[in-house]
DNA sequence: CTCAATTTGTTCGTATGTATG
DNA sequence: ACATACATACGAACAAATTGA
């Protein structure tokens, strides 16, 4: 029985976060297979071993491998041992720009699906400053997916009187400022995101097919026309494992 | 047992346990403090009403009020209401702008602690097509402190040629991208710099005082001289919830 | 072939926290 | 406030399969 002890190593402390002990514990093996640290067709260390290193349960290191097996990252054998059967997705090609002509680079093969479509419902207004409210809008919730992953989620809102004018079959196929850019007749006087970042709760890892509590990044957009109308606003949320932000510094 | 799905784009989805549902619902309640859907001093709908729209039990809202009571966001009155007192503290205050001038603003009250120095130490290569290699580099790890909390860990690589014209207690006080740009002398021919998410191992999430797991992002940056010279090297983490990136895009 | 060691799987019991009514 | 149900976390014992001595 060797326990591979780290010299120096600290007890791992889980008590900063609400996540369940096991979840924390899928997600730190999650990322042991990611990084390499577990190759694909190695052995992992026993349950006993783990128990010991994370200093929990035995119980709870199987919790946590429970979830890795139902990843099909692991598969486990009687009397054997514990295998990593396979990696995480891990890709980057979905990049945010950092300006209009590539606002976003949508990447080929992506498909659109609209969850919900609503009429009039207004979005959570963004700063007031920005510019002001349009009297209606008409509400999109849209799930974005490329090579049968979803990678992204989000709501568009868009002025009624500016929607009209778009054809319906746009809203499967563009990502939404890519429809408002291409719209003649409206000029976008000014645009803006905002990118922070989150964390993936239940309903959200579902919709994403994400574990849970992996990381995400939210956006906030909003456009403004040329009488300072706030003709669209956008709220989202990418996968954190598909968004690069390239910035040009001079 | 499974949760009934209420159709339409109100419902909203507390899957099974998990992240605890009040604390889920604090989120939630925090967010909308924050987006200034309820403004302070105004009253927030009451108990039942919450219990009612997020289709839980009044006991769960009262849990979830009692976390933002204990951080003063709210205070709670019987037989009148439950009003806003406050906003959660501005949590991003430190913006990673997308251009240069305002390449990281890095507020005041910021100190910077030196965690060890090491001469002649080779970063690792980020793109080789960026610029040429220095023959030496100087290396610095720092974590940077606001208000008696970690929120960045940083990487700095400069040539050392340009660094015997660097005042040493600078490396204590500005960020990097900040003491190449006030070094006179040095002309910084491009600037670049790649954001992508990740989240915080046992390590990181000691060094930074974060839950295990919880978002960070990564910024790798690098400059070229004049002469095609890639003198300087830096990549950092920052805490996930410090971190906004505004896009202006017109 | 038996035996022992190893390693995962299963099932108790107990305690605490969460969520509902 | 109370009763109920469920999820989490721990610890312990035992069962089942594999391996090598």
């Amino acid at each position: 029985m060797k326990t591979a002890h780290i010299p120096g190593a600290t007890a791992i402390d889980f008590s900063r976060s609400a996540v369940p002990r096991y979840v924390q514990l899928a997600s730190l093996f999650r990322r042991r297979v990611e990084a390499g640290e577990w190759r694909v067709g190695q052995q992992i260390p026993t349950v006993d071993e783990l128990a010991v290193e994370c200093q929990v349960a035995r119980a709870t290191v199987r919790q946590a491998l429970d979830l890795l097996e139902d990843e099909k990252l692991i598969a486990r054998y009687r009397a054997k041992g514990t295998f990593v059967t396979g990696k995480p997705q891990e890709q980057f090609w979905c990049e945010v720009a950092s300006d209009w002509s590539g606002q976003l680079i949508a990447p080929e093969g992506v498909t659109i699906e609209i969850l919900t479509r609503g009429e009039r419902r207004a979005p959570a207004p963004p700063d007031p400053q920005i510019g002001a409210m349009a009297p209606f809008y008409q509400h999109w919730r849209r799930r974005h997916w490329r090579n049968g992953k979803p990678y992204y989620l989000g709501d568009v809102y868009i002025d009624e009187r500016v929607c009209a004018r778009i054809a319906p079959e746009s809203f499967e196929t563009k990502t939404s400022m890519r429809i408002l850019r291409e719209l003649p007749g409206l000029e976008i006087a000014a645009a803006h995101q905002t990118l922070t970042l989150g964390s993936a709760d239940p309903a959200l890892a579902e919709l994403l097919e994400l574990p849970l509590n992996a990381p995400v990044a939210h956006v906030a957009r909003s456009a403004v026309d040329s009488e300072g109308c706030l003709v669209f606003v956008g709220q989202g949320i990418y996968r954190g494992d598909v968004v690069r932000l390239d910035i040009k510094l001079k």
